[in-house]
DNA sequence: TATTGTTATACTCTATAACTATA
DNA sequence: TATAGTTATAGAGTATAACAATA
């Protein structure tokens, strides 16, 4: 090595946050390439299946997507024919998986399943709980 | 409320922690907008200031940004006199960070202190080593 | 031949504003 | 008046390929 470089950011854990999350998604979005799908699709998909005729607002708040990029990513998974939807009322529309999207989403969650494992690998698993409750409290809405 | 979603992503901690890491960054980038920054250029500040005549390709090797994109965000604090590029040979750039440069990075230094602790208040004192140990853990090259 | 930096390009994600239709 | 969804657009982050200059 020429020389060590000495990273200021090495005391944060901000800065490791975000490493860890980019590394992950990177390790998650590799995992669910096969199936030509995209983390914030996949997860589209998994709360459809979980909610059926959910409508596509809901979606979009809970996941944090706002309803001018619901539009396209929901409109991409239904010309797939992974999805349909059907108006509940005027100006609402539910979400209902096709057969072929319950059976990708059984696929996604069993990758999703594998990642969080290996995630959890790297973790004592004495600490699982409290990291996992300690990312709940920082993710919240308000913060 | 009309009616309570199922989310079958809760139990993940993948999940919690893209959360998690995009609203600290959030936070964070609100918190450098006084200063006309972003977190990624302020990294390569703070960067800078501990590591004088640093090369630009150690920059972003350790900070996980590409070559080509480093061009751009250094071109830009370059033009805002915050830095000067100097030859260390002929085909590398050494950074230095002007006067300017040096009074922006304290004033960010005092940012990301804040912000650091307004992460760790939502963390349990006693935990405060154990997250940050898995955090990097998970932040590491190969996963 | 490999490395440093640059340019151009493209794709994804995100954010905003303006709009239609409906409650 | 507020809500649901759409459209268009723009910005930022990220990725690759091609290139020049240099080691």
């Amino acid at each position: 090595m020429a020389r060590t470089i000495n990273n200021p950011l090495n005391a944060f854990s901000g800065y490791h946050l975000r490493r860890a999350s980019s590394a992950c998604m990177a390790e998650l979005a590799h995992e669910l390439e096969p199936m030509s799908l995209r983390p914030a699709q996949a997860s589209v998909l998994l709360l459809i299946d979980a909610n059926p005729d959910v409508r596509q607002g809901a979606v979009g708040r809970l996941l944090g997507i706002a309803s001018a990029n619901m539009t396209p990513l929901v409109s991409r998974l239904e010309e797939r024919a992974l999805l349909r939807r059907h108006r509940i009322d005027g100006r609402s529309h539910g979400l209902r998986l096709s057969k072929a999207g319950h059976a990708l989403a059984a696929r996604v969650k069993k990758a999703v399943l594998a990642h969080e494992q290996s995630i959890l690998k790297r973790v004592p698993a004495a600490q699982h709980t409290a990291f996992l409750a300690a990312l709940k409290s920082l993710g919240e809405d308000e913060g």
